[in-house]
Formats: C-alpha cells, structure tokens, sequence
DNA sequence: TTTCTATATGCAATCGATTGCACAAATTTA
DNA sequence: TAAATTTGTGCAATCGATTGCATATAGAAA
C-alpha cells in the first residue's frame, strides 16, 4: 500500500492468485469474467488503491483521448471561453485537455505542435499565433494522421476543419448600423492583415462603403491598433484630421474601442453624438462604460463546443471521409449607447 | 512515409541496419554513439518524419513531465492569469499541462483528480471548487506519491505546498482605507464561509472594524453575494435600512461591486461621496467604469509563476523532504474614484 | 608487443495494461 | 447422452522507447 511504486494489476493478481489478464478484464469489463473473480478484483483494487496507468494503457491500446489546444493567450477573454467550451464537451466524453500558449510567436507554436504529435494527442484544435509565416507544422499535424481543427485565426490555405465567425458579415453589419445611424465618415482600426480574420474584417468595412455609396478614404484605414493604447494614439490622428471621421470601427478588438473612448471623453468630444464608437469581441467591460460600447459577440463558448462536437462526430462516424468543412458561427452586433444617437 | 501506423525507431533501425538501442542512444543523446551513426540516424529520422513516441517514452522511463490543473472555472480572469503564469514556467522547463475545469462541483473536481492521477501527472495544482466538502480525493493525490499544490482556495487541514493572498491582510486594509477615508458604516458581502479566501476576508473586515473601534452590525453583513446580480440586490437592501451603510465592501468580485455600483447610480446615491464601494480582483472594467471601481490586485500571473516554480525547485532539490509550506502573496489595494472621497 | 581503457554496438528485459489464442469447465441444445 | 455453445481462465505477445550487461573494436599506455 506504501511501496515506492505504484500498484498494478500484478500486485492485485499475485494477491488473488489469478493471472494479469483476469484483473485487466475484470476491471475494464472487456471478456469473460466470473462474478464472483470480478467482485474480487474490485474489492481488492480498491482495498489496494490501485489506479490504473493511462500510460500503458494508452501505449497498449494506441489511442490518447486527449486532445491538444493552442492558443495565442490563454488568458484573453475570447481564448478562455472557447477552451472553457472546448472543456465541456471533452469532459462528457472522457476526453482530456492538453493546453499550450504560443504566447504569439511562431517559434512556440510550433513546439507545442511538436510536443503535442509527439504526445500522440488525437486532435490537435489551434488558433493561429500573429507572427506566423508558414503553415509546414499543421501540414505536419495532418501528415501524422492527427485530426487538425482551426478556430477564429486560421490558415486559410490548409485543407482542415475550421470553425470561425463570419467576419465580413458582422463587420458590414457594424458598418450599415453605424450608416444607419447616421454616421457617414467611417474610419477602420484593423488588425495584422496576415491573419485572415482582420483581412475579413475589412472586407466587411469595405463591402459596406461600397454598398451604401459611401467613399473609402484611405487616411480613414489606421494599421495596427490592437490595443488600448494603440486604439488611443489612433483616434487622436484621426480626430486631428481636418476631415475627421464622424464614427470609428475598432475592428481588432473592444481594448481598442475603449482607448478611442477615452481619448473622446478626453477631448470632450460627445459620444454618440459627435462620434459613433464600435468594438469587437463584447468583453465584459463594454456594458459598463459611459456610454456602454456597441461590440460583437463572438459566441466564444459556443464555438469551443462547435470545435470539440465536430473532433467527436468526425471520430465517432469514422467517417474520415468526410470533406473538410468550414462552420461559420454567425456573430452578433449588440448595439449599445456608443453609437445609438437615433432613438 | 504514409503507412497507417507511425514511424518507430525500429523502422529507423531497420532502414539502417542497426539495433533500435542504437538509434535511441542516437537521438536521446545517452551512452556512446558513433557521431557518424549518429547523424545518419538523425538524418534518417528526418527523411521518415520520425516522431518520438512520448506515450512509450514515458512508461519505460516512469515519468510524464506533465502537471495536472484543475480550476473551477478556466474562464474566469483570475483563473485564467494563474493557468498562463504556470505554463509559461513549465513551457521553458518542457513541462506540459493537462487542465480541468471543476465547474464548482466536488463531484466533477473527484473525476478530475482521478483522472489526472491515472494519467501519472508529476504534479497536481488544485484550486478547490465552492461545493467541496471533504479532501478524501486531494488525500489520495499525496498518498500516491504525487506532488499536491493548492493555490487561492485552499482547503488548509490538508498538510501541502500552499499558494496564497494574504486575503485577510488585503481585506484589512481595503477597511482601514475606507475608515481613513470617513466611512464609519461599512457593510461586507461576503462569500461561501466554507471557503478559507471568503473567511479570511471576513476576518480582516472584523479585525479592521475592531482596532478602529467600530461597531459590528450584523445587519450589514450581507452572506453569498458573489454575483453582479446578488450584489445590487444585497444593496438594495442595505440601502433601504434606516440607517443605511455609507460604504460597501464587495469582498467576493469585482462583479458583485459593479452590482453595488449599479444600483448606487439608479437610486441616484452619489459614489464616492454618500457611498464608498471597495471591490476585489482587480478585473478589467474596474478601471473604466465612473468612477473607477477601488479593488484588491491579486497578482495573478505571478501566483501562477510561484506555483509552477515551486513544484520545480522541488523536485530539482530532490528535497522531498522539505515540509509543506505556504507561501503567501501579499495582494495590493488599488485604490480609485470609488472610495476616494478625501483629495 | 601486451595490457588497459574508451568507444561502439547488440541483446534482451522492462515499464503496465490489453488481447488473441488455446484450453477447460459449465451450460444448453439436439 | 452426445454434441454444440457459452463462460471462465491462463499464456504469451504486444504497444515503442530505454537501459544494464555483454561483447567487440579501436587506440593509448606500459
């Protein structure tokens, strides 16, 4: 009971005076096994706190269930959620998580990828980190016969599974409701145009221009304004304009948004009045500040689930037939006070 | 290169005509190798896509290199920063982590740490859930020989490494600020008192109370308001007493403060002058809600750090020896709009 | 030249659980 | 009662990598 090592299923048999085998059966309920010898073998397992090692298990039966997860941050709102979702589907089935950071660098990300083929992981679920170049380590992933699911960030070229939000629609939603409103000289905070999500994002923007017979001013189109404080320095360019903007689109994320809050609030510049303010993710924070900040909800949770019921459909159909498809998760523009000025 | 099953050192050693001793000496780097062998061997893992099987390494060598998280909720702030602290420890020390979400009940929290065990984890770092009611699972953890670390809801009769906020501390000088501060009449809401965090905050609001010659008024000490929506309607009771609190220490979240916030600004009562509100974690919004939300950092990531520290130098000492401990986290007040009534 | 040592390689056991096959005992069916 | 099934049990191989021990070859020291 206190020996160094841990018991197995030979300490159990020796005890009872049966064969490995009998205990393995008796335990996993695979075979023919006497009531009586099964009894047995509980009581004495339990008796002995025996746990049974996964690893050889695992190694014998070559399969895992565990399934890997990379994310650029783990703690980032968006990321959480759709772990937490990931979690709660894996969890039903008896499947484990393995969770890796890639903390936004290629080099990480394709360690993780590594060590996660090399754990044997039986699905591999990744949302892209920004400064990655090329996609050789998923090519890797799939050649290994590892199921691959890409979700919110992905390479788009990669023949896999994905699951992302639309964001061209959502985008040209936040834009006709910000036209609707009444705005009319739109500026757009985008994201590294090397990820495809901010690619759709402005397309969105775009489309919306276009449609709505509006004229895209280049000036209008600041790079790179991911962060709050990014967000900040944006909008005071852009409010420095002898042209300004009228609205502004923080397309990369709510951080952002909240910066050209302040710095408005800072210039006394009247929201919604003066200048119509949209995020993107719908962080807790939006529905707090003054105004409240109209954002778009990224259904985090949901797409977590979405991700590990298709790893499950997939393996349960055994189906590995089946095309690699895209679910698009069709996000919501919640409106609130930061660009409501018709009411 | 694309046979169903992967590629082992044996294809590898049969290609070469060697022992498959020889290519795992080669690529592990222990014993004697020819370097010519060496690299031959390299190269040819390269040409096969070798991946080393972790699963079959780790059952011969006895070791998983993996630690065991188990969180309530993996998206929550707090959580979430403390799971990033640790991998970013482990992930330079080639440590994997597997996480668990325990969802606030003992009965998943149970599987979980089943699980982890039977996965052989060199580590389980465990924050308990709310509805925990005995640590006959967490007992099991150490008497298999598996390193336990408990961090922020701790369950204390258990005798291990222990990461804490000085919560108690933290609570005390949350009230010393707002009695400095004019408050006279504060009222506590307070969390689940069969959490050690929740009791320890209660004690440094009675301790502060006390020592300043405050009386303690029963009434004002409002049980189970850890949500935004318990926290508006625990101030809407407060503030309906005849004689009503003048500030409100939210010591269960950030969120429940923003309840007491929200519900100071419907009824009009002027925050921080007629009400002073004193939140805890220090979230995202504390900051930019009007005004500021005053809050207790809790310094999450670096109490992730410690504990994957911890759990390192150990088992780099070989010190097993080396008794439990508690290493405690002095939190910091943060202090804001919503309690600073004296400039 | 002989002895010794450092280097290189192979053999076979091991980690712990699972399972196909063989055989025996018990039970059912003909 | 004999033949055919259904159960119960054991044996030994297997999953893939690692490592102690034995052996062989090279070069170095005596």
């Amino acid at each position: 009971m206190n020996s160094k090592k841990g018991v197995t299923i030979y300490d159990i048999a020796q005890q009872l005076k049966i064969t490995p085998s009998m205990v393995s059966r008796a335990l996993s309920g695979n075979g023919y096994v006497n009531d009586a010898t099964r009894q047995l073998v509980r009581e004495t397992a339990e008796a002995l706190n025996y746990k049974r090692n996964t690893v050889a298990s695992n190694l014998r039966m070559g399969q895992t269930k565990t399934i890997g997860v990379i994310v650029p941050r783990i703690n980032q709102n968006f990321f959480a959620n759709v772990i937490a979702g990931i979690e709660n589907i894996a969890y039903e089935k008896g499947y484990s998580l393995i969770i890796c950071q890639s903390d936004e660098q290629n080099e990480k990300e394709v360690k993780s990828v590594n060590t996660l083929i090399n754990q044997r992981v039986e699905c591999i679920v990744i949302s892209v980190s920004a400064d990655s170049y090329n996609y050789k380590h998923l090519q890797n992933v799939i050649d290994q016969g590892i199921q691959l699911i890409q979700f919110d960030r992905v390479a788009e070229d990669l023949d896999t599974l994905k699951v992302i939000n639309d964001n061209e629609q959502a985008s040209f939603d936040a834009i006709r409701h910000l036209i609707e409103q009444g705005y009319k000289k739109i500026a757009l905070l985008e994201g590294p145009q090397n990820l495809a999500i901010f690619r759709q994002r402005k397309n969105g923007y775009l489309r919306a221009l276009k449609q709505h017979g509006l004229p895209v001013k280049d000036d209008y189109i600041i790079e790179n304004a991911w962060t709050k404080e990014l967000g900040a320095a944006a909008t005071k360019k852009l409010l420095g304009f002898n042209d300004a903007p009228d609205a502004i689109f923080a397309s990369t994320s709510d951080f952002s948004a909240l910066g050209v809050l302040e710095v408005a609030n800072q210039l006394n510049i009247k929201v919604p009045s003066q200048l119509g303010i949209c995020g993107y993710s719908n962080e807790a924070f939006t529905e707090i500040t003054s105004p409240s900040i109209t954002t778009v909800d990224q259904y985090s949770v949901d797409m977590g689930k979405t991700v590990a019921n298709l790893f499950f459909d997939r393996i349960e159909e055994q189906a590995d037939a089946i095309a690699a498809k895209t679910v698009s998760i069709k996000p919501e523009l919640i409106i609130r006070g930061s660009t409501s000025r018709m009411v």
